[in-house]
DNA sequence: ATCGAACTTGACGACTTCTTGATACGCGAT
DNA sequence: ATCGCGTATCAAGAAGTCGTCAAGTTCGAT
């Protein structure tokens, strides 16, 4: 297996600096692909599937972390943050929202290159199942659109309970534990929500199950927590 | 299964920084692990198994970075090096030894702590799937589907069913105890429970033996406890 | 300010799982 | 045989869990 050409995707508006990205990594081999804004960045991510983003923080269309949150939503793709901000609140919360590293304007190209290196390390690592969507038997899932189907025809989910069904689907057919859901769709800090979870799934069977009372697809674990079915039952 | 406090491994030689480290993590509930050589560092990650490392660059005996090479032979355990020496080639030669990210002093507590976020969040994805299933002769079990399977048709347990199971099942062979089997499947605080095992191993029975009357797998073993086979009987 | 969608919270019945105690069984020692 | 010890079984009730509804809250859009 030949070693293929990683693609990096950049979105930054500034022209010169996009320009000197490119021209830096072209000449180590690398792949490209540009945007300008936000937007435009998340399209192509969504449509080319980049090996690593690198991601400026002053764009035209909206705060870069909002762009990386909802990035992060369906990709696990490595990013790496590029601002001016040198303050340390800046780079917590960027990290926080899911950045992999941060860079400050300005920074050497070696050190760039190096932390691309240590991003994509990583990323082979994880052989994240690189899932733009995720299909299972009546349920297919759109994770860049948010869009979900269901035996055909499309069905509107809230937040919470996209997170939830998204999740369940990631494990499809393993049992995840309450607490395991309450992290994942509420954040680490979660107290007594734990009646949230059982509210929520009914809501989201309503919306998937042809019977909410005789679930076929998200089954409750008595006493553990809730399982997407991968395959039909027999 | 409580998501227990991390264990982060300093090797550092300054005492003040290291206090420094110690007060700042141990308030946000890390475990601590503490070396002053690269030796005594290497050793403590051995036997310790931390899940990160801060690695300081001077060390007493020996440049960091080799220590980073040797420690890099055994382990993937994230490495944040931090170090006084700003220049680029350090951040280069450091990250592409195998560190997952170079922080330069003086630094602050909150990016070095969403750093190491970063860092944990990483090793997350790519813990070694150990024992996900467990295959006995007739029997198989699942453990992240949590489904069990006896002479191919698939068995429906009960969570303390479930958790004797897989004690049972990972010593297949060995004998435990009543104490044991309390201790793992109740908890520490178990009092005149000792009944409770024996109706729960009945209850297991019926659903895993053909004969429940004539066990074939789990065994008594009378006056010390219960045993799985891990292999047909002659 | 008003409205509506989304989320939270509490209450209740239905259901599953667990515990408990009574009783029966098997087996070796007397 | 009979006793005693550890074990197995059963059924009833206790405890816990789950699904559902309805009322309350928050928050952003109008």
């Amino acid at each position: 297996m030949t070693t293929d050409a990683s693609t990096v995707l950049i979105i930054e508006d500034e022209t010169p600096v996009r320009r000197f990205l490119r021209t830096s990594l072209t000449a180590h081999g690398f792949r490209l692909l540009e945007a300008e804004t936000g937007r435009e960045g998340l399209t192509l991510a969504a449509s080319h599937n980049p090996d690593l983003v690198l991601l400026d923080l002053g764009l035209p269309d909206g705060d870069g972390v909002d762009w990386l949150g909802q990035l992060r939503e369906w990709s696990r793709v490595p990013v790496i943050v590029i601002s001016a901000r040198g303050r340390e609140d800046d780079k917590v919360i960027a990290l926080d929202a899911g950045a992999d590293d941060y860079l400050t304007k300005p920074f050497g190209v070696g050190e760039l290159l190096a932390r691309i290196r240590v991003a994509l390390r990583h990323a082979k690592g994880l052989e994240a199942p690189s899932d733009v969507r995720i299909d299972l038997p009546g349920l297919s899932i759109d994770l860049p659109r948010r869009e979900v189907e269901v035996d055909g025809h499309e069905v509107r989910l809230t937040p919470i309970e996209f997170k939830i069904l998204v999740l369940l689907a990631r494990n499809a057919g393993k049992v995840l534990t309450h607490r395991q859901i309450l992290a994942e769709v509420w954040g680490p800090s979660h107290a007594g929500l734990h009646h949230n979870v059982r509210v929520h799934v009914a809501l989201l069977r309503k919306k998937i199950e042809l019977d909410p009372t005789h679930p076929r697809r998200l089954m409750t674990e008595t006493g553990v927590g809730y399982r997407l079915r991968d395959r039909e039952p027999d």
